[in-house]
DNA sequence: TGAAACCCTCACATTGATGTGATGGTCAAG
DNA sequence: CTTGACCATCACATCAATGTGAGGGTTTCA
């Protein structure tokens, strides 16, 4: 497919996905006309991409680690070198330390949230599950 | 406190201290010869900024959910408007997005993390707690 | 008093992820 | 053949979060 139509998929900018391929993330053949060929799989790629990239991952963190995610999963580690293996449990590491504080804040916005519907509407508990 | 402890109390650059106050984040007191001066309850509030822009909230959403949740906690919503309510669900929802997002990441990493270690060291389970 | 270590403001630089527009090639349909 | 909808590259713009440095006060301490 062309860039047009993953963009379509995906809901990447053109731009964007041309950025992604002068980061290295994604490398598509081209046609005979010089245009980008994208397959089925890079629709699952720039997906992932866009998922680190909300972690907070940099885009050259993720050309690192992206080898190890996304294959179609399994007999596939021959090319993982001790760095890259460090380097990912690294970014995993850190990955779960930024849950952990997303999810105290994020409870913390329940707690208020809850706090202040208590606040205004005292009512019996059965009644809790109007939303 | 100045600006200086703060900093080092917080891990935060003090240009990036001006910033958040600049962005209406926090507002610092001022000494008699123009020195900022902040109290305790800043070293929080600066590691809860630093959180929510780790979760990706653009300091101009974090200025509007701050005052929901940087209280002493408790009898402290008079001035929660509908819209803040709102938009405090809504930036909490997309949190929980979020966090599902890099849970899921997370996981792929840890999963390929284990296969790649079962494949270079196929070990009976009692090995297994070695790091 | 003078140096070290603070603080202030202001302004420009940078970085990463994006948008936008100019200029031009390709291709399918009328 | 021309028009419209693609595609390409390139370059400049933007935005938020940061860094850095200039130019200049203040406080501390020897």
């Amino acid at each position: 497919m062309r860039i047009g139509e993953l963009s379509r998929l995906t809901g990447v900018s053109r731009r964007l996905l041309r950025y992604y391929e002068e980061q290295g993330l994604i490398v598509p053949d081209r046609s005979t006309n010089g245009y980008r060929d994208y397959d089925e799989r890079n629709v699952d790629r720039v997906k992932q991409i866009r998922g680190l990239l909300a972690a907070g991952l940099p885009t050259r963190i993720i050309k690192q680690i992206l080898p190890c995610l996304d294959k179609p999963r399994s007999i596939h580690f021959p090319d993982a070198t001790p760095e890259m293996l460090a380097l990912l449990t690294s970014e995993r590491d850190k990955l779960t330390d930024r849950i952990e504080m997303l999810t105290r804040n994020r409870d913390a916005m329940t707690e208020y949230l809850t706090e202040v519907e208590q606040h205004r509407a005292p009512v019996a508990p059965g009644q809790l599950h109007s939303t």
